[in-house]
DNA sequence: GCCGGTAGTCAACGCCCGGTGACTTAATGG
DNA sequence: CCATTAAGTCACCGGGCGTTGACTACCGGC
């Protein structure tokens, strides 16, 4: 006991690097205004000082956040028709770790606090509605596309919810099916 | 000036009611933890203390409001084939003041503190879910209903995130269309 | 007309948060 | 091998929160 673990070399880039990938997970998981600049800190193992001093200020380090967040490009990879199918099994399945919506997760969560918000708004459009939209195409793309997202982001509220869904595997299978289904109709017109 | 307001007249179960009125007019607007006791205090224009007082914590004035909510029958009231416009339209348009959704928005709004969250999870299922998929009935009722509020809280929170949708009145109306048909679709199986 | 109890207020407490300046420690170049 | 400088830590501040106990003002009954 009383062993010391071993200091991270000191290497600012990495570090910050470590603390930038440490807060989105966080806010992945949690709302902003739940994340603590000293959980982040904390992850990482280092004083909740140093990301003050790396980002600035909580809302700078969220945007930052969100900058490096990849821009929902991975909805749109893979077979188009299979979008559908692909994405739905993605919103229900994935235990929100290692999915590729985490930038869309952060963005439901920061539901709730009036600054996360405002940034979320500030680069949201820009940054996932209308590249999707430009992807989605065809007649009226851009309400396409935000009923598409919303059909996604609802899908993922509910589960957060509820905790799961509290349906069987079967049923679960079955919404799915459903959801894909409904997801792929928006998507193809 | 220095003209007091008239006090309220000492009434201790209307102040109750309308600080629980307050309260519930704040949390379906803010999240739990944007909302402050002083906030709804001041909005009755009464000391933070007395909601501590009548209510006890903050928790359980929370849970005291998500009681007090319909348990969102006025879902299911009204012509059953005419439940996708209606519902579609009333979440798109409504401006979150009036809407008969106030329970489903104060539950997307706790998708942030987890705190708010374990008292949603509590309450939500048996008080809206199991109610709503009795009404929709027929095959895979469960899931059709999870489904169908999915998308109306996706359409709920996308608003949310964008601040009003940004599109125009015309592509608001528009989707409206589409959402209703999609609604309608659920609910008819 | 006073008086007891209840409705409501006031001031304060403890807590936790984000942020800052002074300090310590480790790596590096000569 | 040491000086310098960047990397990281520590203690602390100010502020806002929920909550509490002591206080005040009102009102119905004698």
């Amino acid at each position: 006991m009383f062993c010391h673990v071993p200091p991270r070399p000191r290497n600012a880039e990495a570090t910050r690097a470590a603390i930038l990938d440490a807060a989105r997970e966080r806010f992945a998981r949690e709302s902003y205004d739940d994340v603590g600049m000293r959980d982040i800190a904390g992850d990482v193992g280092v004083d909740a000082a140093l990301v003050s001093r790396y980002f600035g200020s909580k809302e700078d380090l969220f945007t930052a956040v969100l900058d490096s967040c990849s821009n929902g490009s991975e909805l749109m990879e893979g077979d188009r028709s299979e979008f559908g199918r692909r994405v739905a099994r993605e919103v229900v399945f994935e235990p929100a770790k290692e999915g590729k919506l985490k930038g869309l997760l952060i963005m439901l969560r920061s539901v709730g606090s009036t600054k996360a918000m405002e940034l979320v708004q500030r680069t949201g459009s820009e940054r996932f509605f209308n590249p999707f939209a430009a992807w989605v195409g065809g007649e009226d793309a851009a309400v396409r596309a935000r009923l598409a997202s919303a059909t996604i982001m609802g899908m993922a509220v509910s589960r957060e919810i509820t905790g799961g869904f509290d349906l069987s595997p079967a049923e679960c299978e079955r919404m799915v099916g459903r959801m894909a289904v409904i997801l792929q109709d928006i998507i193809d017109g």
